[in-house]
DNA sequence: GTATATGCAAAGGGTTTGCACGGTT
DNA sequence: AACCGTGCAAACCCTTTGCATATAC
């Protein structure tokens, strides 16, 4: 589920290792994706105790370290997910709120491009693009 | 500055004109983006009296009607500009914090291809993307 | 034993909403 | 005259922070 050396990159980066750092691990590895919201109702499916104050200083931690990542997919809450997942987009639907996923592999050739022309170095996990999704695409021309 | 046709959309979405709707798109025309909040001080050195929630109803009224659009880019207040600007495609860096824009045409091909693929309509001007500008990613390089 | 992490509660930014008044149509 | 829009203030959501306690090291 976690990998073995999330307690080495915690350490490599002067943290320590807690339950609660644990979890919040494991939680997101479940979920695939999450607000802090969702990921605490998911910790504490474990432990009731834990604080949502907590959840949010140790997605910062995490990320710090290169555990997880983050992108915003709309006006609310920001989506916290597993790096080691499969680099995914975000299509946020504006009409009906959907949000699909999408292999990031298909955004590279225009991230080449851009970074040959402007030097931008795209965060590709964090990529959320807006619009309307296909089944509300349709009715709307419809 | 602002088109002639500002009154037309409002009133064809059965909206009055108001001072404070004209003052709030003239102010977006002449910040080219801004906050809510960087909008109401552009509106009121015009008109003190104008009130933040003002602001924010007529920047959703602006948008419903085509107007205006918005992006997110970042953890804060999103950003709102004109629609008739040539659109563009804000490049977000997560270091130095500098946002940059790029015409959107850049986008064209990865964008029809993804509604090739999936049918998903994107709205350009509501792309932003995060990652590292050419100055910050050359300096982590080094 | 010491410094970091946690829980709790309060504060903070950004945004929305209820209500009475004022302005557009 | 009728209804929409505004200002004001309170409420709300999401996130951060101060402080005392608990815990990893």
């Amino acid at each position: 589920m976690v990998g073995e050396d999330w307690e080495q990159k915690l350490r490599r980066g002067g943290y320590r290792i807690t339950p609660q750092r644990q979890l919040v691990l494991e939680a997101i590895g479940r979920l695939q994706h999450g607000t802090p919201e969702e990921i605490l109702a998911e910790v504490q499916r474990t432990a009731t105790g834990v604080n949502l104050s907590t959840v949010y200083r140790n997605l910062e931690v995490l990320e710090e370290v290169g555990l997880v990542t983050h992108a915003h997919i709309g006006h609310g809450a920001p989506t916290y997910h597993a790096v080691d997942d499969h680099v995914h987009i975000h299509l946020v639907c504006d009409t009906c709120g959907d949000v699909a996923s999408i292999d990031a592999a298909i955004a590279e050739p225009f991230l080449d491009e851009l970074r040959r022309r402007t030097g931008f170095v795209t965060d590709v996990s964090h990529v959320a693009l807006h619009g309307q999704c296909s089944g509300c695409s349709s009715a709307s021309t419809a």
